[in-house]
DNA sequence: AAGATTTGACCGAA
DNA sequence: TTCGGTCAAATCTT
């Protein structure tokens, strides 16, 4: 059946690679045309006068990035959104390009013979710059609405520069500023969903920032924020409260989406086999802290905490802000109905939510309108 | 010493 | 005026 010169163990490797040289293939053809999903509607909104600015504002972000005050910038929220949009389609391309090397990486690999070493870290290498300009994309949407209202504003912005203990020295009057808190509330609304379960515990640093006895509640509710609010600009929060019948469990409120990268989890997000890594999790000192002090135990964290995802903006849909990012991207299937679960079997996990990585996880189906030519998009990006 | 938590005060929304 | 969310100085932990 085989050339004899075929030998067992060459043909044992054969067939443990092909599995995962398939497996690359497929992950590396999806990240491309979400953001060649994600790119187009992007460009398709950018007006036309504002492509032709593209190349000066790209000068003028060389000249001053973050913090130079430009003329005429200030008093037109319109063109700063402008910025913000071409940024963010800046940093898709980006990453597109990134997935379209991991891509070639995958189907034309070197000799395992060569060097084995040099190509796998390329290839984190390039799945790193892919979620890298996820996050920034992410980072750049989330502070759109903070840029509407910069006269008022004295929140530090993800690449500011300026540190925690800065803003702490900010004089208290300096805390007001109705215009952000309105806009952060819009904004978060149709961030937000709920969870309960058995644990505050996630694969997340968060920060307690403080602590509120709530009315009529017999427990007190906490405050927490991604511990990389600051470093990284990460807005996410969360608010966590026992529940009223059931002290045993959490009601955890999420708000907001984590446009931090954690450099120790995204690579082995990547590598990881989604079977074997359910139930695992990434300890997290505060809140063991506080699982410790509530005598709580992570014995009972199962696959079977619900994970609720609930409508509390206005849309009727599920608003787990990754599944609104699987809808813009196309990822519905013809029926117009979300082609995500609203309860996720997944017990504790946030990863996926917080890089908009979700349809990783879920059986995501391509029937319907969508479709991907991958060799015509990819020819006509060698061409470009 | 650095970083995290606690907790009283402040703020805006209702 | 009340309430929930946030801030930041004080305190605690590592």
């Amino acid at each position: 059946m085989f050339p004899r010169s075929f030998s067992s163990s060459s043909l044992f490797r054969l067939s443990i690679y092909i599995p995962f040289l398939y497996f690359f293939h497929s992950f590396a053809a999806l990240l491309l045309c979400t953001f060649e999903i994600i790119s187009r509607n992007s460009l398709a909104n950018l007006p036309e006068k504002a492509r032709r600015e593209r190349e000066r504002e790209r000068e003028r972000e060389r000249a001053g990035r973050m913090g130079t005050d430009w003329p005429g910038e200030e008093g037109s929220p319109s063109a700063s959104a402008v910025v913000k949009t071409k940024r963010v389609v800046e940093e898709l391309l980006r990453g597109r390009c990134a997935a379209i090397q991991l891509q070639l990486l995958l189907q034309n690999p070197p000799s395992r013979d060569a060097s084995d070493g040099s190509r796998s870290l390329s290839a984190e290498e390039l799945a790193e710059k892919i979620l890298r300009s996820f996050a920034e994309g992410l980072s750049v949407l989330g502070s759109c609405c903070e840029s509407a209202s910069a006269g008022h504003d004295h929140q530090v912005s993800p690449s500011s520069g300026e540190s925690g203990d800065s803003k702490r020295r900010l004089n208290l009057k300096d805390r007001s500023g109705c215009h952000k808190r309105r806009c952060d509330q819009e904004s978060k609304a149709s961030q937000t969903w709920i969870k309960v379960s058995s644990t505050t515990q996630d694969n997340h640093a968060w920060r307690k920032y403080g602590q509120k006895m709530i009315l009529n509640a017999k427990h007190p509710r906490s405050y927490f924020r991604c511990t990389h609010k600051y470093d990284q600009g990460c807005k996410a929060a969360k608010q966590v409260q026992r529940t009223e019948d059931d002290p045993e469990k959490f009601h955890i409120t999420y708000i907001g989406v984590h446009t931090c990268r954690d450099i120790m989890k995204t690579p082995r997000m990547l590598i990881t086999d989604p079977d074997t890594c359910v139930g695992e999790s990434f300890p997290i000192k505060q809140e063991l802290r506080e699982e410790a002090r509530s005598d709580q135990t992570n014995d009972n964290v199962s696959s079977a905490d619900l994970f609720l995802i609930t409508a509390l903006g206005s849309s009727d849909q599920p608003n787990d802000p990754a599944s609104v990012s699987s809808e813009r991207m196309g990822f519905d299937n013809a029926n117009g109905e979300p082609a995500v679960p609203t309860v996720y079997p997944f017990g504790d996990d946030a990863d996926s939510h917080a890089l908009g990585m979700d349809f990783l996880r879920r059986s995501v189906s391509f029937d319907g309108d969508f479709s991907f030519d991958e060799s015509e998009f990819l020819a006509s990006e060698v061409g470009a």
